[in-house]
RNA sequence: GCGCGUGUGGCGGAAUGGCAGACGCGCCAGACUUAGGAUCUGGUCCUGAAAGGGGUGUGGGUUCAAGUCCCACCUCGCGCACCA
């Protein structure tokens, strides 16, 4: 793709700026920076009193949480810094939020907006096994460039907040948390966390290892020896929700299931709450959706079969327990523990059999060959409690060894796979739900009427589930259950840059050896360094390498797996709040002030970030969120209130941006011709802000001239042409070139005219309006409306060309500051903070019209106009309607059956 | 397959049930200019000389009036995907 440069390619010639971007921008920034301009402060700070806020909100000295203005947290999805910098993508997402931020300063709201790194990760670890590079040189590089990048845009963050994931003084913290989970558990009968020693233990627990075992068994941390998804390519584990379609989400790598010892976080105890809660959300419903269909929460029933000639029961989940009479056998998953014990010697080879080839598939081939269903009997059949009948019990892969209880009772009658099955293999399939009249019932899977079902005969599918259910749990051989889909979170990796767990194992007198924490004071618990990063040979993680570091007198070893990437994203909104404090992860007074003010919504008033994070991210968080909440760290339920996905932007060609595809657009790039202001402009013009939309170089020019035209709004053009050719003869042109520059003529102390109030006011209204729809682009569009306006206009008054300003700033803070200045300068007055002034008021007078101009139809198509003096009668109006020149070659020969008035917009002539 | 979303000029996109296409890009014409890829002015849904007619994925419906509401279908996108 040719880059659009300009004059820029060709030698010789300087480039014809729009207006001094370049000169102007880092201006601001640099005066922001001085003035710590978009500092945050926290009850108990001191307030400068030469700081704007303080001058804005007549706060100075030290401040009480009652003594400051409403707060607003607005936060964005940190971001992990990769060697390749800022793509066009991250400040979409960044722009409407600092908008935002801005907007909510003029109006007078305390807004909290930091920004950090999310900086543990992969790629710096992978680069550190290639070259032998230290991943904290990586990272900090990065992260240099990103913070460049960032700042190059004017973003209004407040740095002192800023933070990194990979800080000790930060990872600290989360490994403190980590604490917190490993000593608490999850009490049934409260549904919360709670301490651990609050828990109780069961008879026969006399020895210290059996309390241990015990203990160890229920805490919110736990070691597990499960399957779990291995990538060899990565050389970890991965956690369910890394791994897409049989792939790691991260490299496209191939997975495979291996049983090994992993630390677990206990979220299924909080299914529920993680469900339920969702409700008081301000979230998107398909975001919401996603959520729930990843907790896959379902009602149901388990039923134990009897078998024949077996001591074992068979357990099965249902959620049709009222189907029960529609059972007409059973199938096992092949992995099913009773498989081998209930094979008949006749079906062994063929059940070894299926099993081998079970085995041999990937998960990815078991998915995709979905269609087709395969399966063996195993000679063995099972009692249906309900009737008695003896029916077959199969082994088939269409049921998940992991789901449930890795059994089901087939109702081919109404259940799509059931029926398949059922008919490739030729066993019964009888009715027992009666569905609405004219629909077969033959694999009706909706609800009905029960029918050749006992007692369960004419129920309708809810009652017939209850009563079922009642019975079945009366003769004791089946109960209400809940399942989901949400398992446990894998937490542990096997690699070098993550957080290591602050764990020790000792080996007990039992030669048994077990897990312990660290005490708290011996946090952070800093990862050593390495001259080789890979995993061992032995296929231990890379923190093994580390001998002295491992190993502890009293053959005590450190744990040498280390935190997944997601652990210091899981709660970096709450050390924003505190991001230097020292006393504990945040402090309770700041926790309070910025996520649970008296009057305030709870939480992040506005997250913003992309749509990858709504499984992944947004449920971790939640779930920290919550255990704190329950250990009494934290005041609220929930971190995020309000919740926006931006949408992808795609490349000029319409496809995602990718290097192979070569069509990444680089924001240094578009910085250096066109600007930040411009920047931000047309990533906030190109449509909605949730929309994927394709990237336009062009219509970046386009606001690019909407800037121009603002400036020669308010520039001398005279002055102009000797600013430029100062320029062009500068060897080193700096900001005291600007001083040439003289305000436009036509900007004068007039008071504005009815036309003029008119336009500034709609300008007023409709930008207030969409920033409070987050409508951005149209916001811009009215904008622009203003400015084509106002450029006809000879006298030009100054209230209202600093009122627009006011509107511009927090689009194009840059150069909304610096025609601020300037117009406060001609006029000799000292320019008030633009950053904190008040927004502009709205004065609906200002647009009323007197005479109105009104559409005419006729049958509901466009005739003609009229126009009326505001407030005419209804009578006059239909009157004057009625005698429209325009409208009579549909009026003649007709009568008129009705007349719509709809007043102050349209008249509608019904006639036959 | 299920769920959610989307469909409007050459393009990005606007339109509390009330004048479809705001604003921007692109394109056309003009002005200023040695010059224009700068700037300014005007034009730009289709058809038609005009009057007019047609037009928001398709088909139906509600309404004085439908891009907008209802029903059915189609398209594309996203998510989930044998979850019992």
């Amino acid at each position: 793709m040719p880059r659009h440069t300009g004059l820029n390619n060709i030698p010789g010639l300087v480039s014809r700026r729009q207006y001094p971007f370049d000169l102007i921008e880092p201006r601001w920034q640099h005066r922001w920076e001085e003035e710590s301009t978009f500092r945050a402060f926290n009850p108990g700070d001191s307030v400068p009193a030469d700081h704007p806020f303080a001058k804005r909100h007549g706060v100075s000295g030290t401040v009480t949480a009652a003594q400051l203005p409403p707060k607003y947290y607005i936060l964005d999805m940190f971001p992990y810094p990769s060697g390749a910098g800022l793509h066009v993508g991250h400040p979409e997402g960044y722009t409407a939020t600092d908008i935002l931020a801005r907007w909510r300063r003029a109006r007078g709201f305390h807004v909290l907006h930091p920004m950090g790194w999310d900086s543990f990760g992969l790629p710096a670890e992978q680069y550190a096994v290639k070259t032998g590079q230290h991943p904290r040189i990586t990272t900090q590089e990065n992260i240099a460039n990103f913070t460049r990048q960032i700042r190059s845009l004017g973003f209004s963050y407040d740095w002192s907040r800023e933070l990194a994931t990979t800080d000790p003084g930060y990872f600290r913290w989360t490994q403190w948390i980590f604490l917190q989970l490993y000593h608490a558990w999850f009490n049934p009968a409260t549904n919360k966390a709670e301490p651990i020693s609050t828990l109780d233990y069961p008879e026969g627990c006399d020895t210290e290892e059996k309390r241990r075992a015990h203990r160890d068994g229920k805490r919110l941390a736990y070691v597990s020896e499960q399957p779990v998804w291995w990538c060899e390519s990565l050389g970890t584990v991965l956690a369910n929700e890394e791994v897409v379609d049989g792939k790691s989400e991260v490299g496209g790598f191939d997975v495979v299931r291996r049983p090994m010892r992993q630390w677990v976080l206990r979220i299924t105890a909080f299914a529920d709450r993680l469900l339920a809660d969702l409700n008081t959300l301000d979230w998107s419903d398909s975001l919401k959706e996603m959520q729930r269909n990843w907790i896959g929460r379902s009602e149901g029933a388990e039923v134990d079969f009897a078998l024949e000639g077996h001591a074992a029961r068979i357990r099965v989940f249902t959620t049709r327990p009222d189907t029960l009479y529609g059972a007409t056998y059973l199938v096992l998953s092949p992995e099913h523990r009773l498989v081998a014990d209930i094979t008949s010697a006749a079906q062994r080879a063929g059940v070894l059999d299926y099993q081998a080839q079970v085995a041999s598939k990937s998960d990815l081939e078991r998915t995709e060959l979905a269609k087709d269903k395969t399966g063996v009997f195993t000679g063995a059949c099972a009692i249906n409690p309900v009737n008695g009948a003896r029916i077959p019990i199969w082994i088939a892969d269409y049921v998940l060894a992991s789901y449930g209880t890795g059994a089901i009772m087939a109702v081919p009658g109404h259940d799509t796979r059931d029926h398949e099955f059922a008919q490739k293999f030729q066993l019964p399939i009888v009715q027992v739900v009666q569905p609405p009249e004219g629909v077969d019932w033959r694999g009706f899977v909706g609800e009905g009427t029960a029918i050749h079902s006992g007692h369960l005969d004419g129920l309708p599918t809810r009652e017939a589930k209850q009563t079922i259910t009642a019975w079945l749990e009366g003769q004791g051989t089946g109960r209400r259950t809940i399942h989901y889909k949400l398992r446990d979170w894998l937490f542990s990796r096997q690699r070098y840059w993550g957080e290591p767990f602050p764990i020790v194992w000792r080996t007990g007198a039992d030669g048994v050896s077990h897990h312990e924490a660290l005490a708290e004071s011996e946090l952070p618990l800093v990862p050593p360094d390495l001259s080789d990063y890979k995993p061992t040979a032995s296929g231990d993680p890379p923190l093994a390498r580390a001998k002295d570091w491992v190993n502890l007198p009293g053959g005590v070893v450190r744990e040498t797996n280390t935190m997944p990437q997601w652990a210091g994203s899981c709660w970096y909104y709450l050390r924003f709040l505190d991001a230097r404090g020292g006393a504990g992860f945040v402090s309770r007074e700041a926790e309070s002030y910025w996520m649970n003010s008296p009057g305030r919504t709870p939480g992040v008033d506005l997250y913003v970030g992309g749509t990858e994070h709504a499984v992944l991210h947004l449920l971790y968080s939640r779930f920290w969120h919550k255990a704190l909440f329950d250990l009494g760290h934290v005041s609220t339920a929930e971190p995020f209130h309000k919740l926006v996905n931006q949408g992808l932007i795609l490349g000029e060609d319409s496809q995602k941006m990718s290097k192979s595809r070569g069509n990444v657009v680089n924001p240094d790039d578009i910085l250096e011709e066109f600007g930040a202001d411009a920047f931000r402009l047309y990533e906030m013009f190109m449509g909605p802000l949730a929309d994927t939309k394709p990237w336009n170089t062009r219509g970046v020019e386009g606001v690019y001239r909407f800037l121009g035209r603002v400036w020669r709004l308010y520039v001398d053009e005279k002055s102009e042409v000797a600013f430029e050719q100062a320029l062009a003869a500068a060897a080193h042109p700096g900001t005291e070139l600007l001083d040439l520059l003289i305000l436009h003529g036509a900007i004068t102390e007039v008071a504005a005219g009815p036309a003029q109030s008119k336009a500034l006011h709609a300008c007023i209204k409709k930008v207030s309006e969409d920033l409070e729809g987050l409508r951005f682009n149209t916001a811009i569009s009215a904008m622009m409306v203003f400015v084509n306006e106002a450029n006809g206009w000879q006298a030009r008054p100054v209230s209202v060309m600093k009122a627009f300003l006011q509107l511009l700033a927090p689009f194009a803070p840059h150069l909304a500051e610096e025609l601020w200045s300037r117009l406060h300068a001609a006029f000799g007055e000292r320019a008030p903070s633009l950053s904190h002034a008040p927004w502009p008021v709205f004065d609906p007078a200002h647009l009323v019209e007197d005479t109105l101009e009104i559409p005419v139809q006729v049958n509901g198509k466009l005739r003609g106009h009229i126009t009326v003096m505001r407030g005419t009668s209804d009578a006059e109006i239909e009157r004057q309607a009625l005698a429209c020149e325009r409208a009579q070659p549909w009026l003649a020969q007709k009568t008129v059956k009705k007349v719509i008035i709809v007043p102050n917009r349209l008249v509608n002539i019904a006639v036959a």
